[in-house]
DNA sequence: CACCAGGCAAGTA
DNA sequence: TACTTGCATGGT
């Protein structure tokens, strides 16, 4: 099958089994900014946790967060683990922010997509995930998200290999289907849901993933072996 | 007890 | 270039 019709069935699938997942969960683009960096390697739960800390202390705003220091942001971040690598990471992103662009998201954003991709990528602690989510669900840029799930899944699924590189999964998207925010946000959305309920690495549930009527069985059970 | 979670950078060969 | 390792809390 071709991938244009794949992913375009994948997502009809998905969309019409858990309708609009109104992504990001967060209350601004900066809460997206900082929760994309708490959330490396980590469960949103936790996350959640270190969010409602910063919101309980009025820092989640570029310039009240840039002026708090490491020792106490590390604290109220501490539920989300990796708390000191990520403090720095929070204030590296915070420094790019403020040198470049006056602290101001706006300036930001009003980048063109692929130079600030390619700049993001530059910050130390932001990678192509953390770019692609800052860029498309803080910046409502067209651009595809890949993580762990994308990856797992479709590969689950046999649509790519288990070794396949970022940008060519990203490509596949964003080669196969119409260039709007809106549509990558919710199928990105759709794939993370599914992937938490069903595909998670041990003990998949695949026999009761919505998308199990269009699995390739074979590539599947193999896998699960 | 072991294993995992919406990664990333730095070190090694 | 292609692996490996450290980072850390909290849930299952």
């Amino acid at each position: 099958m071709h991938p244009t019709a794949e992913l375009l069935r994948i997502y009809e699938i998905l969309n019409g089994h858990y309708g609009n997942l109104h992504w990001w969960p967060a209350d601004s683009p900066f809460e997206v900014i900082v929760g994309a960096i708490l959330t490396q390697n980590t469960t949103w739960h936790n996350v959640e946790r270190a969010i409602f800390n910063l919101k309980t202390k009025n820092l989640l705003h570029p310039k009240k967060l840039f002026k708090t220091r490491d020792d106490i942001l590390a604290d109220l971040i501490l539920p989300s683990g990796y708390y000191r690598v990520k403090t720095k990471r929070l204030k590296a992103f915070l420094a790019f922010l403020n040198d470049e662009y006056k602290g101001n998201l706006d300036r930001l954003f009003n980048e063109e997509i692929w130079a600030l991709r390619k700049k993001l990528l530059t910050i130390k602690g932001i990678g192509e995930e953390t770019a692609d989510s800052i860029l498309l669900y803080a910046g409502e840029k067209p651009i595809f998200v890949v993580d762990a799930y994308t990856r797992r899944i479709l590969h689950r699924h046999a649509i790519i290999s288990g070794n396949a590189p970022y940008a060519e999964i990203q490509n596949l998207f964003m080669a196969n289907l119409t260039q709007s925010a809106p549509i990558f946000n919710q199928y990105h959305a759709l794939l993370v849901q599914t992937g938490k309920q069903f595909c998670i690495k041990k003990n998949p549930l695949c026999g009761q993933c919505p998308l199990s009527s269009i699995t390739n069985h074979r590539a599947v059970t193999a896998l699960h072996k």
